[in-house]
DNA sequence: TGGAGCATGTAATGAGTTACATGATTGG
DNA sequence: CCAATCATGTAACTCATTACATGCTCCA
Protein backbone atom coordinates (compact mmCIF):
# COMPACT_ATOMS: atom_id res chain seq x y z
CA UNK A 1 0.00 0.00 0.00
CA UNK A 2 1.70 3.06 -1.28
CA UNK A 3 -0.49 6.32 -1.39
CA UNK A 4 1.92 8.60 -3.09
CA UNK A 5 -0.56 11.51 -2.60
CA UNK A 6 -0.65 11.88 1.09
CA UNK A 7 -0.78 15.55 2.47
CA UNK A 8 0.59 15.30 5.59
CA UNK A 9 4.10 15.69 6.73
CA UNK A 10 4.59 13.19 8.61
CA UNK A 11 4.25 9.61 7.38
CA UNK A 12 6.43 10.13 5.05
CA UNK A 13 9.71 7.70 5.02
CA UNK A 14 11.91 9.57 6.53
CA UNK A 15 14.75 11.22 5.09
CA UNK A 16 18.13 10.55 4.97
CA UNK A 17 20.72 12.89 5.86
CA UNK A 18 21.77 13.69 1.77
CA UNK A 19 18.52 14.39 1.30
CA UNK A 20 18.12 17.05 4.09
CA UNK A 21 21.28 18.50 3.49
CA UNK A 22 19.78 19.03 -0.14
CA UNK A 23 16.56 20.82 1.39
CA UNK A 24 19.08 22.96 3.47
CA UNK A 25 20.65 24.30 1.01
CA UNK A 26 17.77 24.92 -1.60
CA UNK A 27 16.26 26.32 1.72
CA UNK A 28 19.03 28.60 2.55
CA UNK A 29 20.75 29.28 -1.23
CA UNK A 30 16.87 29.57 -3.48
CA UNK A 31 16.07 27.90 -6.30
CA UNK A 32 19.06 25.66 -8.13
CA UNK A 33 19.38 23.00 -10.93
CA UNK A 34 21.01 19.60 -10.02
CA UNK A 35 24.47 20.65 -11.29
CA UNK A 36 24.43 24.15 -9.38
CA UNK A 37 23.08 22.47 -6.36
CA UNK A 38 25.86 19.57 -6.54
CA UNK A 39 28.28 22.60 -6.81
CA UNK A 40 26.98 24.36 -4.03
CA UNK A 41 27.14 21.79 -1.58
CA UNK A 42 30.48 20.98 -2.57
CA UNK A 43 31.37 25.07 -1.64
CA UNK A 44 28.77 24.94 1.99
CA UNK A 45 28.81 21.50 3.47
CA UNK A 46 31.65 19.63 1.54
CA UNK A 47 33.69 19.46 4.18
CA UNK A 48 31.35 17.35 6.24
CA UNK A 49 29.58 15.67 3.44
CA UNK A 50 29.93 14.59 0.64
CA UNK A 51 27.60 13.92 -2.19
CA UNK A 52 28.07 13.25 -5.82
CA UNK A 53 26.31 15.30 -8.69
CA UNK A 54 24.47 12.13 -9.61
CA UNK A 55 23.03 11.46 -6.04
CA UNK A 56 21.47 14.97 -6.55
CA UNK A 57 19.49 14.30 -9.36
CA UNK A 58 18.50 11.11 -8.13
CA UNK A 59 17.60 12.93 -4.74
CA UNK A 60 16.14 15.56 -6.45
CA UNK A 61 13.73 13.54 -8.23
CA UNK A 62 12.48 11.24 -5.21
CA UNK A 63 11.81 14.48 -3.43
CA UNK A 64 10.08 15.81 -6.09
CA UNK A 65 7.64 12.60 -6.29
CA UNK A 66 7.06 13.37 -2.44
CA UNK A 67 6.38 16.77 -2.87
CA UNK A 68 9.15 18.14 -1.03
CA UNK A 69 10.54 19.96 -3.59
CA UNK A 70 9.38 21.35 -6.82
CA UNK A 71 10.52 21.94 -9.83
CA UNK A 72 10.22 25.45 -11.81
CA UNK A 73 10.03 25.99 -15.66
CA UNK A 74 13.09 24.34 -17.84
CA UNK A 75 15.51 26.08 -18.58
CA UNK A 76 18.33 25.78 -21.34
CA UNK A 77 18.98 21.67 -22.21
CA UNK A 78 16.38 20.01 -20.03
CA UNK A 79 17.77 21.38 -17.08
CA UNK A 80 15.03 22.54 -14.56
CA UNK A 81 15.49 24.46 -11.45
CA UNK A 82 13.83 22.82 -7.90
CA UNK A 83 12.84 24.68 -4.80
CA UNK A 84 11.70 23.71 -2.23
CA UNK A 85 8.26 23.83 -0.74
CA UNK A 86 6.75 24.37 2.50
CA UNK A 87 6.40 20.80 3.07
CA UNK A 88 9.91 20.50 2.43
CA UNK A 89 10.21 22.99 4.93
CA UNK A 90 8.31 21.26 7.30
CA UNK A 91 10.34 17.92 6.95
CA UNK A 92 13.66 19.47 7.23
CA UNK A 93 12.96 21.18 10.77
CA UNK A 94 10.92 17.85 11.24
CA UNK A 95 14.41 15.77 10.47
CA UNK A 96 16.68 18.41 12.25
CA UNK A 97 14.13 17.54 14.93
CA UNK A 98 14.62 13.99 15.61
CA UNK A 99 17.56 12.98 12.90
CA UNK A 100 20.06 11.46 15.39
CA UNK A 101 23.01 9.53 13.83
CA UNK A 102 26.31 8.63 13.81
CA UNK A 103 29.00 10.38 11.73
CA UNK A 104 30.92 7.62 9.36
CA UNK A 105 34.45 8.19 9.33
CA UNK A 106 36.42 5.92 6.87
CA UNK A 107 40.38 6.63 7.45
CA UNK A 108 42.01 4.15 5.05
CA UNK A 109 45.71 5.52 5.57
CA UNK A 110 44.99 4.33 8.80
CA UNK A 111 43.70 0.46 7.48
CA UNK A 112 46.74 0.28 5.99
CA UNK A 113 49.12 1.03 8.82
CA UNK A 114 46.95 -1.25 11.00
CA UNK A 115 48.30 -3.92 7.93
CA UNK A 116 51.38 -2.08 7.38
CA UNK A 117 53.18 -5.46 8.79
CA UNK A 118 53.32 -6.12 4.79
CA UNK A 119 54.46 -2.89 3.68
CA UNK A 120 57.88 -1.66 2.89
CA UNK A 121 59.08 1.07 4.80
CA UNK A 122 59.51 3.22 2.22
CA UNK A 123 55.85 2.75 0.63
CA UNK A 124 54.32 3.66 4.36
CA UNK A 125 56.87 6.94 4.35
CA UNK A 126 55.17 7.74 1.10
CA UNK A 127 51.95 7.29 1.55
CA UNK A 128 52.10 9.14 4.91
CA UNK A 129 53.89 11.71 3.06
CA UNK A 130 50.85 11.99 0.93
CA UNK A 131 48.25 12.10 3.44
CA UNK A 132 50.45 14.72 5.27
CA UNK A 133 50.26 17.06 1.98
CA UNK A 134 46.50 16.97 1.73
CA UNK A 135 46.08 17.75 5.03
CA UNK A 136 48.23 20.25 5.27
CA UNK A 137 46.63 21.99 1.95
CA UNK A 138 43.36 21.36 4.16
CA UNK A 139 44.31 23.46 6.84
CA UNK A 140 45.88 26.20 4.66
CA UNK A 141 42.18 26.55 3.06
CA UNK A 142 40.43 26.20 6.16
CA UNK A 143 42.49 29.33 8.03
CA UNK A 144 41.69 31.32 4.46
CA UNK A 145 38.11 30.83 4.71
CA UNK A 146 38.70 31.55 8.81
CA UNK A 147 40.24 34.96 8.01
CA UNK A 148 37.35 36.18 5.60
CA UNK A 149 34.91 35.02 8.49
CA UNK A 150 36.55 37.34 10.99
CA UNK A 151 36.15 40.40 9.16
CA UNK A 152 32.78 39.77 7.68
CA UNK A 153 29.83 39.42 9.58
CA UNK A 154 29.26 36.05 9.45
CA UNK A 155 27.14 33.57 10.13
CA UNK A 156 27.80 31.62 13.71
CA UNK A 157 26.77 28.86 12.43
CA UNK A 158 29.29 28.60 9.70
CA UNK A 159 31.90 29.72 12.23
CA UNK A 160 31.37 26.51 14.10
CA UNK A 161 31.59 24.33 11.64
CA UNK A 162 34.39 25.39 10.16
CA UNK A 163 36.44 25.94 13.51
CA UNK A 164 35.14 21.61 13.78
CA UNK A 165 37.29 21.55 10.09
CA UNK A 166 40.46 23.69 11.68
CA UNK A 167 40.14 21.75 15.08
CA UNK A 168 40.39 18.01 13.27
CA UNK A 169 43.07 19.30 11.23
CA UNK A 170 45.26 20.12 13.85
CA UNK A 171 44.72 16.94 15.68
CA UNK A 172 46.17 15.01 12.13
CA UNK A 173 48.65 17.81 12.35
CA UNK A 174 49.86 16.78 15.88
CA UNK A 175 49.76 12.87 14.90
CA UNK A 176 51.99 13.23 12.10
CA UNK A 177 53.98 14.75 14.43
CA UNK A 178 54.19 11.69 17.09
CA UNK A 179 54.29 9.47 14.37
CA UNK A 180 57.82 9.02 13.93
CA UNK A 181 58.22 7.99 17.32
CA UNK A 182 55.03 5.76 17.28
CA UNK A 183 56.84 3.81 14.76
CA UNK A 184 60.30 2.94 14.88
CA UNK A 185 60.31 1.31 11.14
CA UNK A 186 60.03 5.00 9.45
CA UNK A 187 62.91 6.35 11.04
CA UNK A 188 65.07 3.94 10.76
CA UNK A 189 67.25 3.39 7.76
CA UNK A 190 66.14 0.99 5.02
CA UNK A 191 65.43 -1.95 7.01
CA UNK A 192 66.85 -4.68 4.80
CA UNK A 193 70.52 -4.37 4.92
CA UNK A 194 72.62 -4.14 7.82
CA UNK B 1 37.69 -7.18 -23.00
CA UNK B 2 36.84 -9.05 -19.25
CA UNK B 3 39.04 -12.31 -18.77
CA UNK B 4 37.85 -13.40 -15.62
CA UNK B 5 40.00 -16.28 -15.51
CA UNK B 6 42.44 -15.26 -15.13
CA UNK B 7 45.49 -16.87 -13.24
CA UNK B 8 47.95 -14.33 -12.60
CA UNK B 9 47.06 -11.49 -9.76
CA UNK B 10 47.76 -8.23 -12.05
CA UNK B 11 44.73 -7.77 -13.93
CA UNK B 12 42.16 -8.06 -11.39
CA UNK B 13 39.24 -6.03 -10.39
CA UNK B 14 41.70 -3.53 -7.96
CA UNK B 15 40.33 -4.44 -4.56
CA UNK B 16 38.04 -1.98 -2.66
CA UNK B 17 39.58 -1.02 0.49
CA UNK B 18 36.56 -2.86 2.74
CA UNK B 19 37.75 -6.31 0.78
CA UNK B 20 41.28 -5.21 1.26
CA UNK B 21 40.59 -4.53 5.11
CA UNK B 22 39.13 -8.05 5.48
CA UNK B 23 42.22 -9.70 4.04
CA UNK B 24 44.26 -8.14 6.17
CA UNK B 25 42.19 -9.51 8.61
CA UNK B 26 42.04 -12.55 7.79
CA UNK B 27 45.59 -13.22 7.36
CA UNK B 28 46.45 -11.60 10.49
CA UNK B 29 44.11 -13.85 12.84
CA UNK B 30 43.70 -16.31 10.57
CA UNK B 31 40.68 -18.27 9.41
CA UNK B 32 37.33 -17.50 10.09
CA UNK B 33 33.79 -17.30 9.44
CA UNK B 34 31.63 -14.38 8.32
CA UNK B 35 30.21 -13.76 11.25
CA UNK B 36 33.87 -14.02 12.93
CA UNK B 37 35.48 -11.93 10.91
CA UNK B 38 32.71 -9.58 11.07
CA UNK B 39 33.19 -9.14 15.07
CA UNK B 40 36.76 -9.20 14.70
CA UNK B 41 36.97 -6.27 12.27
CA UNK B 42 34.31 -4.51 14.34
CA UNK B 43 37.20 -4.80 17.18
CA UNK B 44 40.48 -3.95 15.28
CA UNK B 45 39.56 -1.51 12.48
CA UNK B 46 35.90 -0.64 13.81
CA UNK B 47 37.53 2.62 14.98
CA UNK B 48 38.37 4.11 11.80
CA UNK B 49 36.17 1.64 9.13
CA UNK B 50 33.11 0.62 9.24
CA UNK B 51 31.59 -2.71 7.60
CA UNK B 52 28.20 -4.49 8.20
CA UNK B 53 28.25 -8.16 8.50
CA UNK B 54 25.93 -8.41 5.33
CA UNK B 55 29.24 -6.91 3.48
CA UNK B 56 31.69 -9.28 5.24
CA UNK B 57 29.31 -12.53 3.10
CA UNK B 58 29.08 -10.43 0.07
CA UNK B 59 32.57 -9.80 0.10
CA UNK B 60 33.91 -12.69 1.00
CA UNK B 61 31.56 -14.15 -1.69
CA UNK B 62 33.41 -12.68 -4.48
CA UNK B 63 36.82 -12.96 -3.27
CA UNK B 64 36.83 -16.54 -3.21
CA UNK B 65 35.57 -16.22 -6.95
CA UNK B 66 38.81 -14.69 -7.90
CA UNK B 67 40.43 -16.62 -5.62
CA UNK B 68 41.74 -14.58 -2.89
CA UNK B 69 40.23 -16.67 -0.47
CA UNK B 70 39.27 -20.41 0.06
CA UNK B 71 36.37 -21.65 1.98
CA UNK B 72 37.27 -24.38 4.43
CA UNK B 73 34.98 -27.61 5.59
CA UNK B 74 31.69 -26.56 6.38
CA UNK B 75 31.13 -26.07 10.15
CA UNK B 76 28.04 -26.09 12.08
CA UNK B 77 24.61 -24.70 10.30
CA UNK B 78 26.02 -23.97 6.44
CA UNK B 79 28.71 -21.82 7.71
CA UNK B 80 32.41 -22.31 6.97
CA UNK B 81 35.65 -21.12 7.31
CA UNK B 82 37.48 -18.54 5.28
CA UNK B 83 41.40 -18.56 4.78
CA UNK B 84 43.28 -15.59 2.30
CA UNK B 85 45.29 -17.61 -0.44
CA UNK B 86 49.00 -16.66 -1.18
CA UNK B 87 46.91 -14.59 -4.03
CA UNK B 88 44.97 -13.14 -1.56
CA UNK B 89 48.73 -11.94 0.36
CA UNK B 90 50.07 -10.97 -2.89
CA UNK B 91 46.79 -8.97 -4.13
CA UNK B 92 46.43 -7.50 -0.36
CA UNK B 93 50.07 -6.61 -0.70
CA UNK B 94 49.56 -4.85 -3.73
CA UNK B 95 46.73 -2.71 -3.03
CA UNK B 96 48.63 -1.63 0.27
CA UNK B 97 51.71 -0.61 -2.06
CA UNK B 98 49.47 1.13 -4.61
CA UNK B 99 46.20 2.45 -2.86
CA UNK B 100 45.86 6.14 -2.39
CA UNK B 101 42.45 6.84 -1.13
CA UNK B 102 40.92 10.00 0.63
CA UNK B 103 38.86 9.37 3.90
CA UNK B 104 35.82 9.40 4.27
CA UNK B 105 34.05 12.03 6.90
CA UNK B 106 30.45 12.92 7.16
CA UNK B 107 29.67 14.26 10.20
CA UNK B 108 25.86 14.70 10.46
CA UNK B 109 25.73 17.26 13.70
CA UNK B 110 27.64 19.84 11.54
CA UNK B 111 24.75 19.30 8.67
CA UNK B 112 22.58 20.28 11.60
CA UNK B 113 24.24 23.16 13.17
CA UNK B 114 25.07 24.37 9.55
CA UNK B 115 21.25 24.70 9.22
CA UNK B 116 20.41 25.15 12.70
CA UNK B 117 18.77 28.70 11.39
CA UNK B 118 15.53 26.54 11.48
CA UNK B 119 16.03 24.73 14.34
CA UNK B 120 14.96 25.53 18.40
CA UNK B 121 17.98 26.43 20.96
CA UNK B 122 16.36 23.74 23.12
CA UNK B 123 16.41 20.96 20.60
CA UNK B 124 20.46 22.25 19.03
CA UNK B 125 21.66 21.97 22.96
CA UNK B 126 19.79 18.46 23.03
CA UNK B 127 21.69 17.63 19.96
CA UNK B 128 25.08 18.65 21.10
CA UNK B 129 24.83 17.35 24.62
CA UNK B 130 24.09 13.68 22.60
CA UNK B 131 27.31 14.47 20.27
CA UNK B 132 29.07 15.12 23.56
CA UNK B 133 28.08 11.94 25.34
CA UNK B 134 28.91 9.96 22.31
CA UNK B 135 32.17 11.49 22.15
CA UNK B 136 32.84 11.50 25.89
CA UNK B 137 32.62 7.80 25.93
CA UNK B 138 34.76 6.97 22.78
CA UNK B 139 37.63 8.62 24.65
CA UNK B 140 37.36 7.20 27.71
CA UNK B 141 37.17 3.83 25.74
CA UNK B 142 40.35 4.81 23.92
CA UNK B 143 41.72 5.78 27.05
CA UNK B 144 41.37 2.32 28.46
CA UNK B 145 42.55 0.58 25.80
CA UNK B 146 45.68 3.03 25.65
CA UNK B 147 46.23 1.69 29.23
CA UNK B 148 46.00 -1.87 28.13
CA UNK B 149 48.36 -1.39 25.16
CA UNK B 150 51.44 0.40 27.83
CA UNK B 151 51.39 -2.41 29.98
CA UNK B 152 51.59 -5.35 27.08
CA UNK B 153 54.71 -5.02 24.33
CA UNK B 154 52.41 -3.96 21.75
CA UNK B 155 51.86 -3.67 17.96
CA UNK B 156 53.37 0.02 17.27
CA UNK B 157 51.03 0.05 13.99
CA UNK B 158 48.14 -0.51 16.64
CA UNK B 159 49.79 2.10 18.99
CA UNK B 160 49.71 4.83 16.09
CA UNK B 161 46.04 3.76 14.92
CA UNK B 162 44.66 4.64 18.26
CA UNK B 163 46.70 7.82 19.07
CA UNK B 164 45.23 9.22 15.99
CA UNK B 165 41.55 8.44 17.84
CA UNK B 166 42.74 10.05 20.86
CA UNK B 167 43.76 12.81 19.23
CA UNK B 168 40.48 12.94 17.40
CA UNK B 169 38.68 12.52 20.27
CA UNK B 170 40.76 15.68 21.93
CA UNK B 171 39.85 17.79 18.86
CA UNK B 172 36.31 16.95 19.79
CA UNK B 173 36.11 18.25 23.12
CA UNK B 174 37.91 20.89 22.67
CA UNK B 175 35.33 21.81 19.96
CA UNK B 176 32.67 20.89 22.49
CA UNK B 177 34.07 23.50 25.27
CA UNK B 178 34.58 26.47 22.60
CA UNK B 179 30.82 25.82 20.93
CA UNK B 180 29.25 27.75 23.46
CA UNK B 181 31.49 30.89 22.46
CA UNK B 182 30.42 30.48 19.13
CA UNK B 183 26.98 30.12 19.11
CA UNK B 184 25.52 32.55 21.37
CA UNK B 185 21.94 31.17 20.63
CA UNK B 186 23.75 28.17 22.79
CA UNK B 187 23.69 30.14 25.92
CA UNK B 188 20.62 32.57 25.76
CA UNK B 189 18.07 32.15 27.92
CA UNK B 190 15.11 30.31 25.81
CA UNK B 191 15.25 32.86 23.36
CA UNK B 192 11.33 32.99 22.33
CA UNK B 193 10.05 35.30 25.37
CA UNK B 194 11.82 38.47 26.14
C1' DT C 1 12.22 -31.03 26.21
C1' DG C 2 10.76 -27.04 24.43
C1' DG C 3 11.29 -22.45 23.80
C1' DA C 4 14.25 -18.16 24.48
C1' DG C 5 17.88 -16.28 22.82
C1' DC C 6 21.87 -16.17 20.09
C1' DA C 7 24.75 -17.37 15.90
C1' DT C 8 24.95 -17.53 11.09
C1' DG C 9 23.60 -16.51 6.69
C1' DT C 10 20.41 -14.34 2.88
C1' DA C 11 17.40 -11.17 0.37
C1' DA C 12 15.64 -6.75 -0.70
C1' DT C 13 16.38 -2.17 -0.75
C1' DG C 14 18.78 2.11 -0.54
C1' DA C 15 22.86 5.03 -1.13
C1' DG C 16 27.06 6.27 -3.61
C1' DT C 17 30.37 6.08 -7.63
C1' DT C 18 31.97 5.84 -12.32
C1' DA C 19 31.42 6.13 -16.91
C1' DC C 20 28.93 7.90 -20.35
C1' DA C 21 25.89 10.86 -23.64
C1' DT C 22 24.69 15.04 -25.45
C1' DG C 23 23.37 19.91 -25.74
C1' DA C 24 25.46 24.67 -25.11
C1' DT C 25 29.30 28.10 -25.41
C1' DT C 26 33.19 30.18 -26.91
C1' DG C 27 37.46 31.35 -29.01
C1' DG C 28 40.11 30.99 -33.28
C1' DC D 1 31.71 27.87 -38.77
C1' DC D 2 34.29 24.25 -36.65
C1' DA D 3 36.59 22.22 -32.79
C1' DA D 4 37.39 22.21 -28.08
C1' DT D 5 35.58 22.60 -23.79
C1' DC D 6 32.17 23.00 -20.38
C1' DA D 7 27.51 22.27 -18.42
C1' DT D 8 23.86 19.24 -17.54
C1' DG D 9 21.77 15.06 -17.09
C1' DT D 10 21.43 9.73 -17.30
C1' DA D 11 22.51 4.84 -16.85
C1' DA D 12 24.98 1.01 -15.04
C1' DC D 13 27.22 -0.60 -11.52
C1' DT D 14 29.22 -1.22 -6.89
C1' DC D 15 28.94 -0.66 -2.10
C1' DA D 16 26.26 -0.42 2.28
C1' DT D 17 22.20 -1.04 5.39
C1' DT D 18 18.04 -3.03 7.06
C1' DA D 19 15.05 -6.55 7.62
C1' DC D 20 14.46 -11.16 7.54
C1' DA D 21 14.90 -16.46 7.92
C1' DT D 22 16.49 -20.31 10.15
C1' DG D 23 19.47 -23.48 12.58
C1' DC D 24 21.90 -24.22 17.02
C1' DT D 25 22.50 -24.16 22.22
C1' DC D 26 21.44 -24.20 26.69
C1' DC D 27 19.00 -23.88 30.64
C1' DA D 28 14.36 -23.91 33.30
Amino acid sequence: MDNDTLSSVDNQAPLNATAAAMLGLLDQVGPLNGNALSRCADELIGDFWTLTRSQVYRELHSLAEVGLVRAGPPGPRSSREFHITEEGRATLAQWLHTANQDEVIRVPLLLMIRFAESLAPERLRDVIENFADRHRSKAAYYDQVAQRLRTTRADPFERATLRFGQLFERAVSEWLDELPGLLPSLTSPSSHEE
